[in-house]
DNA sequence: CGTCACGTATACCGTTCGGTCTACTATGTG
DNA sequence: CACATAGTAGACCGAACGGTATACGTGACG
């Protein structure tokens, strides 16, 4: 039931980076937030803040790659944008427009962090192939497809980024009526 | 002729929050890629860093939105988005992929520099401004172009992002060949 | 000439940084 | 019991952090 140490240490590196970004996330922070021992930390991540921050990112990327998954097997392509543009509006009301998307922090962060960039690429990449054969299915041509699912990726990124400068979701809704546009009606 | 100090100082913050963001960008950093005494940051930033840093996101906010009218008042929207979308290209690939949009930046690292975050929201807000009566100009309706506009930036700067995670400048193009789509024909 | 604004150079402040170390405590398990 | 495992608690390291202070140089202007 209790959570790990590892755990603790993973989803408070999730947090701090939603929140600080990968540069402004101190190991003091981490302890304090996780309640864990210092020496813990190297125990589990021998390469220290960066190993960790990195494992965050796959877990914070799995963790939203799921949810992906979940929405389009289970519903049309622009019901699960939705679902999927409501879930950031409320990561972003639910923290007052602190908190952010951890793997865009850790792919701007990636100059200190390589392999949490490259740990980024991954997340994104997977993104985008749970969309594609999605897309395809809905009657979007292949060769657009792939272009559809980054834009969509993209343009919520691009919005969330834009909802943390405006300290509100606006941006997100004016977003979201463009990228309908870009799906076609079914037997289209 | 020369540089005056302030302006090496700003030249210098965006160039360092382009690569390192808000908090990873120091002011040992600042001073030696500016060659300018310690003391010299705070007669011209009393506020120190973060003023510095906010005054930064301003001069490149500037800078980007007078290419950005320049390129609306002498070209069409999709030519004005294919330049847009080359200016970035040419950043990444200029910078092998370490730096990406000042502004965005600033965004995100608002939890510790809060005016820098307020100054961003202002450049995004001064960009969709420009675009918008471009955007009615060339036919779009006017309870759409905003949601146009703010979607044309959001994408873009999502897939700057994207691009920086996989240090490839194909997402930019992929996002390029969506938006389009949003742009009609004239006199559609 | 005097002086004052602007700049450099550099020492210094207290704090925090990421990371290492020693010591101790549970909780098993052979 | 013996002993390994996984954890806590906290001192400690050298380096870097943002910011302040002191001393000096230089050029414009009254």
């Amino acid at each position: 039931m209790t959570e790990s140490v590892r755990e603790r240490l993973i989803g408070s590196a999730v947090e701090l980076v939603q929140r600080h970004g990968v540069a402004g996330t101190s190991v003091a922070d981490l302890l304090e937030r996780s309640g864990v021992a210092r020496r813990s930390v190297y125990l589990h991540f021998p390469g220290g803040k960066n190993e960790l921050i990195t494992a965050s990112v796959e877990e914070a990327g799995n963790t939203i790659g799921a949810m992906i998954e979940r929405l389009v097997t289970t519903q049309s392509p622009p019901e699960s944008l939705s679902a999927f543009i409501e879930f950031w509006k409320h990561l972003l009301t639910g923290s007052d427009f602190e908190a952010g998307c951890p793997i865009a922090a850790a792919a701007y962060g990636g100059q200190e962090a390589p392999e949490a960039r490259e740990q980024a690429h991954r997340v994104f990449a997977h993104w985008q192939d749970l969309l594609v054969p999605r897309l395809t299915a809905y009657g979007i041509d292949e060769a657009d497809a792939s272009a559809v699912a980054t834009t969509t990726i993209a343009a919520i990124e691009g919005a969330v980024m834009l909802c943390l400068a405006d300290r509100d979701t606006a941006p997100l809704d004016r977003v979201h009526s463009q990228l309908q546009r870009l799906l076609p009606p079914q037997t289209g």
